[in-house]
RNA sequence: GCGCCCGUAGCUCAGGUGGAUAGAGCAACUGCCUUCUAAGCAGUGGGUCACAGGUUCAAGUCCUGUCGGGCGCGCCA
């Protein structure tokens, strides 16, 4: 939490401690408590801004009820030099706080010091975190499911950073295995029906059917025509994967790109084959006595007797290939071994759950702690809604809604903004009716318009002669009004916001963080007039405007989505 | 059959790790622009927190069971 919220909850404790100690001098108490209390913000804000359960905890080392024992505090308390103006027992016995107008005063002036650097936190210093985020099957183009990982991975990203830590966006490529290999039949047939419509094989079921693969095909006959058709089959699906995948895999880049994602580094599988890191993880499972054989394969014993649920996997098939779990050790081994990372964080869909458990367990099995050190966040997968009703993908089919499709229907500020106003792992619905949206409806436009407001705003009272200036802690004392108030106690919750959200993972926190700040700012614009006859009130509620716009404009910046000045 | 996630207002969802009368936004209705952006604000109606037990001063929140929805359980990735 920021340095004046810890401060002003500090002599909250302090406050506290001195009354049960001053009961226990005049006898009320007949001995100093020891239990543990919390303090907390109430629900309802008329209660006050914290409030303390010391005295429901203290009932029963005390002998007395929680609401005698709650107005024995508060006779005995002395608010004294803080920024406390007013205490009193309420409801079962909880203690409610009352700020007065310098905490607000002096939370607007640390804001304005801190500029950007407000709502930062050092909570995570220290620690290096990988997050790998989409890594979408580089077969095919991406989907809509790739479309809410990008968004969550790119801005939990951003937000482990605010709070304070090392943070690495990777992109893992998965260029080997057997999807390639299918990628490869599926390529070559599509060549030979181009080229040799006469005597071509059809299309197998399993194979991919999309109409990316025809169009890859013909691209290749478009530059080189039939030449392959003299290479043997080998070659020849050689060839078109050499001149495929890289396409795609460049088109994933551009995406990727328009999506405003920067990634630190894209991981290709086939390095950690090429590298021999594959076979290394393989030898050194072998040495510790991991593995068995059974059926010509090489087996990975998960199974144990503290884990009976447990499953033996296969490492490496009965054709010597590898498997993609081998693999994926090797990659995690490597993020948290070979680079270092103290927390790999993995963003999958809600499909691959059951390949959670058998991860973090092979990690553990090498001495990785992949039970705390690898953090699977599994998304849920996103039904799209149009008009009121689901948009069926059928991957089958090879109508699915790509990822560039949408990015081109929708603002990225949309796209953004509401992917993560959800948790993860609920069910999500995405309206596209709503996220095209110009209007009241759209959460992001709502925003955006309290951002511009407050730009419009200043503006227009600069060029009426009352430009921001720097206030007094006596100016700011002036806003007093509980739409002032509400707004200011909203924006000293910021770094609070931050840490909580880093520590749950949900970046989510902070999208509703912005519009509840959109919402009070609007409130405040219609309660309060800024443009007001009293300089000095003026001069603060331009201040507060400041203030608001520039925590708004950052959060809504931490996610790459744009702050507009004028709307 | 076994495992994971979810179930809160008509709809989409919050609910700070157990606290006070369960909250927003949409949708419906009613007001508010001669002055700073009406993409806004104020107000009204709307609930058996899926159901049943249990744990305690206190349960939407924790534990068990039941029902309903989504998804997994390959020498696929």
């Amino acid at each position: 939490m920021s340095r004046l919220v810890q401060t002003a909850q500090e002599q909250l404790r302090g406050i506290l401690h001195s009354a049960a100690q001053n009961a226990v001098v005049d006898g009320t108490f007949a001995a100093l408590p020891t239990g543990a209390w919390r303090i907390e913000v109430p629900a309802n804000r008329a209660h006050g801004d914290f409030s303390a359960n010391a005295a429901m905890v203290w009932a029963k080392e005390l002998r007395t009820n929680p609401r005698m024992i709650a107005q024995a505090l508060v006779d005995h308390a002395d608010l004294g030099d803080t920024y406390f103006t007013k205490l009193d027992a309420a409801g079962a016995g909880f203690l409610n706080f009352t700020l007065g107008a310098a905490y607000y005063a002096d939370i607007l002036l640390d804001i304005a010091a801190l500029g950007d650097d407000y709502g930062q936190s050092e909570l995570l210093a220290g620690q290096k975190i990988n997050v790998e985020f989409i890594s979408a099957n580089p077969t095919g183009p991406m989907h809509m499911g790739n479309a809410r990982g990008g968004a969550l991975g790119d801005c939990l990203a951003a937000l482990l950073a605010r709070a304070g830590a090392q943070v690495s966006r990777e992109f893992y490529v998965n260029d080997a295995g057997n999807q390639i290999n299918k990628f490869a039949l599926s390529l070559d047939v599509r060549y030979r029906q181009i080229v040799q419509p006469d005597n071509a094989p059809d299309l197998p079921e399993d194979a991919y059917q999309g109409a990316d693969i025809t169009a890859l095909a013909q691209q290749y006959v478009d530059a080189h025509g039939d030449a392959l058709l003299s290479l043997s089959e080998q070659e020849r699906r050689a060839a078109l994967v050499d001149f495929a995948l890289p396409k795609n895999i460049q088109s994933m880049r551009d995406t990727v790109e328009k999506y405003r994602i920067v990634y630190d580094l894209w991981y290709f599988e086939s390095e950690l084959h090429k590298s021999g890191a594959v076979t290394e993880l393989i030898a050194e499972m072998t040495a510790k006595g991991l593995t068995y054989e059974k059926d010509g394969a090489l087996w990975y014993r998960a199974s144990n007797a503290a884990d009976e649920e447990s499953k033996d996997e296969v490492l490496v098939r009965e054709n010597g290939v590898p498997t993609y779990f081998a693999a994926d050790i090797a990659y995690h081994r490597n993020k948290l071994l070979t680079r270092g990372f103290d927390t790999a964080i993995d963003i999958w869909g809600a499909d691959h759950h059951g390949h959670v458990a058998r991860m973090q367990g092979a990690l553990d099995a090498l001495g990785l702690d992949g039970t705390h050190r690898l953090k699977v966040i599994l998304m849920q997968l996103v039904r799209l809604m149009s008009e009121g009703e689901v948009v069926r993908m059928s991957k089958r089919t090879g109508n699915a809604i790509t990822l560039t499709d949408l990015l081109e229907e929708i603002p990225i500020d949309a796209v953004r903004f509401l992917f993560n106003l959800r948790e993860p792992e609920t069910q999500m619905e995405f309206d596209l009716d709503l996220a095209v949206a110009q209007g009241n409806d759209n959460p992001v436009y709502y925003c955006q318009y309290a951002h511009a407001r407050a730009c419009s705003v200043l503006r227009k009272l600069a060029e009426a002669g009352h430009p921001l200036r720097p206030c007094s802690r006596e100016e700011l004392a002036r806003l007093q009004a509980p739409a002032e108030t509400e707004l200011i106690a909203h924006l000293a919750a910021l770094t609070g916001m931050t840490e909580s959200a880093a520590t749950n993972c949900d970046p989510a926190k902070i999208t509703r963080y912005c519009l509840e700040l959109a919402g009070l700012y609007h409130k405040f614009y219609a309660a309060c007039r800024v443009n007001c006859e009293d300089d000095a009130l003026r001069a603060a509620r331009l201040y507060l405007c400041d203030c608001t716009r520039s925590v708004l404009r950052r959060q809504l910046e931490l996610f790459k989505i744009s702050a507009p000045e004028e709307m």
